[in-house]
This record gives C-alpha cells, sequence and structure tokens, in this order.
DNA sequence: GGCGTTGCAC
C-alpha cells in the first residue's frame, strides 16, 4: 500500500487499521504505529484505534486517546462514546464516567440508544444504580439491552425487590434477562424461585444451567448441583470450563460434607466423639487424639474414596 | 463508506 500509494488514501488506509486491530497475532502496539503513521485521518480511524486498546486491556490508552482526539478538534461521532464509555467502566472510574456523560449530552448523542445502554452499564458497574437508573428514565428509546443492562445493576446490588419489579415489566424478555434474575435469586438464597424461572423459560442456554448449578453450590445443596449437571449432560449440551468450575466445586464440597459425615461416624465408633476438639463441646475435656486413633482415622478415610 | 451496547465460576 506504500508502493502504490494506496496508503495515503483514507478510506483504505482505515481498512488496514481495522485489519490490524482486528488480528489476534498483531500487537496493539503496532496497529498504533500504522495510526500513526497515517496522513489523513477520521473519526472512524480513530474509533478503531481506542477499541483496540479497550479490548486489549488498555482502557486507560483508549481514554487519552479521546482527550487526545478532542484536542486535536477531531470530531467524535455517535460510534465513538460506546467505546470510551466502556473503557471508563473497565476502569470502574464513576469521576471520569461523570465526565464523558457530560461530553455525551453536549455533543447530543445522549438519544442514541447505543450510548444510552454503555451509560447505564458505566453506572451500574461503578455502583452508582440511581444515575444509572436516571439515564434508563430519559432515554427516548430503549431496546433488550437498556432492560438488560438496568437489571443488571439491581443484580449487581442485589436488589431483589427492585430487579424483579424490572424483569416483570420488561416489554420482551430473552435468555440474558432471565439468566441475570437465576443469579441473583441464586445470590440471595431464594433457591425456589431461581428454579422456577428456570423451568418456566421457553430457551435455555450454557449460562442458564451454569447459574442454576452455581445457585445450588452458593446454597450448598451439592447433591442438586449435580443432578442438574447429569440432566444436562444427558440433553447432550456441551460444556464449557466456568460450568466445569462450578461442578468440581460441588464435587468438592460434597467431598468435604461426606468426609466430614465418615469421619465423625469414625470418631462414634471409636468413642472420641465427646473430645472438645473434635465436637466442639465446651463441658468435654480438651485432649488430643492419640496418634495411634488418628492414623487408623486417616486410613478408614482414604479407603473410602 | 466501514465501527458501538447486556448475562454464568473460583
Amino acid at each position: 500500500m506504500i508502493l502504490t500509494g494506496y496508503i495515503k488514501d483514507t478510506f483504505a488506509a482505515s481498512r488496514l487499521l481495522k485489519f490490524s486491530t482486528d488480528s489476534n497475532f498483531i500487537h496493539v502496539d503496532y496497529s498504533y504505529k500504522i495510526f500513526n503513521h497515517l496522513e489523513r485521518s477520521n473519526g472512524f480511524i480513530w474509533n478503531a484505534m481506542m477499541r483496540a486498546y479497550s479490548q486489549r486491556n488498555h482502557p486507560q490508552k483508549a481514554i487519552l486517546l479521546y482527550k487526545l482526539m478532542v484536542e486535536k478538534n477531531v470530531c467524535p461521532d455517535k460510534y465513538t462514546y460506546p467505546v470510551v464509555v466502556q473503557a471508563v467502566s473497565t476502569r470502574v472510574d464513576a469521576l471520569e464516567g461523570k465526565e464523558i456523560h457530560s461530553h455525551v449530552l453536549k455533543m447530543g448523542f445522549d438519544s442514541d440508544v447505543y450510548v444510552g445502554n454503555t451509560l447505564i452499564n458505566m453506572y451500574a458497574v461503578c455502583g452508582d444504580i440511581s444515575d444509572a437508573r436516571k439515564v434508563f428514565d430519559e432515554m427516548p428509546v430503549l431496546d433488550l439491552v437498556s432492560w438488560n443492562s438496568i437489571l443488571a445493576g439491581y443484580v449487581q446490588m442485589g436488589d431483589v425487590e427492585k430487579a424483579k419489579l424490572m424483569f416483570d415489566q420488561m416489554p420482551r424478555k430473552n435468555v440474558i434477562a432471565s439468566n441475570s434474575m437465576i443469579v441473583l435469586f441464586g445470590r440471595s438464597g431464594r433457591v425456589s424461585e431461581a428454579r422456577q424461572l428456570f423451568d418456566e423459560m421457553d430457551e435455555r442456554d450454557l449460562v442458564s444451567w451454569t447459574a442454576l448449578i452455581s445457585c445450588y453450590d452458593q446454597n450448598e445443596i451439592y447433591e442438586e448441583a449435580l443432578a442438574t449437571f447429569t440432566e444436562m449432560y444427558a440433553r447432550g449440551i456441551t460444556v464449557d470450563e466456568v460450568l466445569i468450575i462450578s461442578v468440581l466445586s460441588a464435587c468438592a464440597n460434597l467431598l468435604v460434607v461426606k468426609t466430614g459425615a465418615l469421619i465423625h461416624g469414625l470418631a462414634l465408633r471409636i468413642g472420641i466423639d465427646s473430645y472438645r476438639c473434635i465436637s466442639g463441646s465446651r463441658d468435654a475435656p480438651k485432649s488430643d487424639i492419640p496418634k495411634n486413633v488418628a492414623t487408623d482415622l486417616w486410613t478408614e478415610v482414604l479407603k473410602g474414596f
């Protein structure tokens, strides 16, 4: 492109930069070199570069680039703000978020649904649910992502009642919304409500199953977690690493419970359950387990596996 | 002209 001179063509150059930032095999620093050598740039080129920084764990560089963009009088467009607001969300910086939000208002992009959705998400991530709600309430057009984003805000706050209210008001619900509610019910110890919602869903995905299994995990119903996994597996659903971790967690805890019960049973048989260090009883005299008994215990426990 | 937003584990 340099030889033919096509590098001077802004559109052609923008395609080159986009190719570079989209490739997992090209370092973001190399993309920046391309970016820096382009003679004429436009909004698209700046947006692509900021997005590359944000996606590759350099949100601060994305924000700095945005400030440089404003300094250089390159006009931000409606595509710029989802990228910048997203970068701010990653850094969980509410103050910087407010500043960017004021730019959005000044530029008049607050009516764009993509911009609004990222703002809801940004405030929710920063734990500023009332500001998230304010953005939501003032948006001229809401879509499914807007509803899911504000719902996620209440889920993060652990506000079951507000989340339920939102969920019920949604004009259309998708699998993401239901999954969020299952997660919230799980965290709040409302296992039967989680299960009921799961059963009522028309469409479930891997996240739905993972959310339910981890709900059982978190509420220490490990047998049910494994039973759910078995049911899922029987249906031929492909698993991923997140699900496997939830299942392993259930297995490990079940093992702890079983081992605990096994040790207790052995302790009863050997007749040392009244010892304070085992039963925790205040009345029992404090004593150590004799060495040979402890060894016998572990031999028995290991046989159980 | 081409670009942007939401959910699961430890």
